[in-house]
DNA sequence: AATATTGTTCGCAAATGTACGAACAATATT
DNA sequence: AATATTGTTCGTACATTTGCGAACAATATT
């Protein structure tokens, strides 16, 4: 068949996916899921890497929708964004249970 | 704290995250997950790019774990791998879950 | 034995990603 | 007003990813 376009679901997932693909955009998750202060201070503190580097993993992972991000004060407050997490939840969890309706596969 | 390492959890599903950060690559696994007869020249069939880059991808896809490939006559069976593939379906899983526990964040 | 089929590997080009320090902008503090 | 704090953006360097055709290796077929 060779369509030349992707689902919208592959794009969708692939481009979450893209944005966790990463230990350090990993962490950056874990640490706002856990904590309830967030500012980017915070994050930068528990991470081995520039500011400037954790700064451009922020935007990515605010462009790909799983954060989001509030100026206060001088500061910079991010959460994460509670809705995209649960469509992204939900489209992996639906992503994976796929093969458990097949029995055995290649055999 | 600022430390050197990601953690394990961290470095894994980065790993398994970003090979599922293709669409190329997403819909590979989609039609792996839903044929039974997975032959290389299958999979090249659904997608718009040439023989050489699918090789590629499904070489990552491989050495991320989610899938396995045996030889078989000239050909060449690919399958999903279901011990890894549960084993990141729980890894996603419980990653997405972490934030249900938590009522509010950032307010 | 010669040829066809099937995939992988090689070599290359272009694009994207990762990382850093320096410079910058915006608000707070003195 | 001058200075400090907080993050982003800029410019740069290097590594990785993505893509392709050509060449290759291995098995099948004639």
């Amino acid at each position: 068949m060779r369509s030349t376009e992707y689902t919208d679901q592959q794009e969708q997932i692939a481009r979450i996916a893209k944005a966790m693909g990463h230990p350090a955009r990993m962490r950056i998750l874990n640490f706002l899921a856990a904590q309830d202060s967030c500012f980017f201070g915070d994050i930068n503190e528990v991470l081995p890497i520039a500011k400037a580097t954790v700064s451009q993993h922020l935007k990515e992972l605010k462009d790909a929708g799983l954060i989001q991000g509030e100026i206060e004060g001088p500061k910079v407050r991010y959460c994460i964004n509670r809705e995209n997490w649960e469509l992204a939840s939900r489209l992996f969890r639906s992503f994976f249970k796929e093969l458990k309706e097949k029995p055995t596969c290649c055999e």
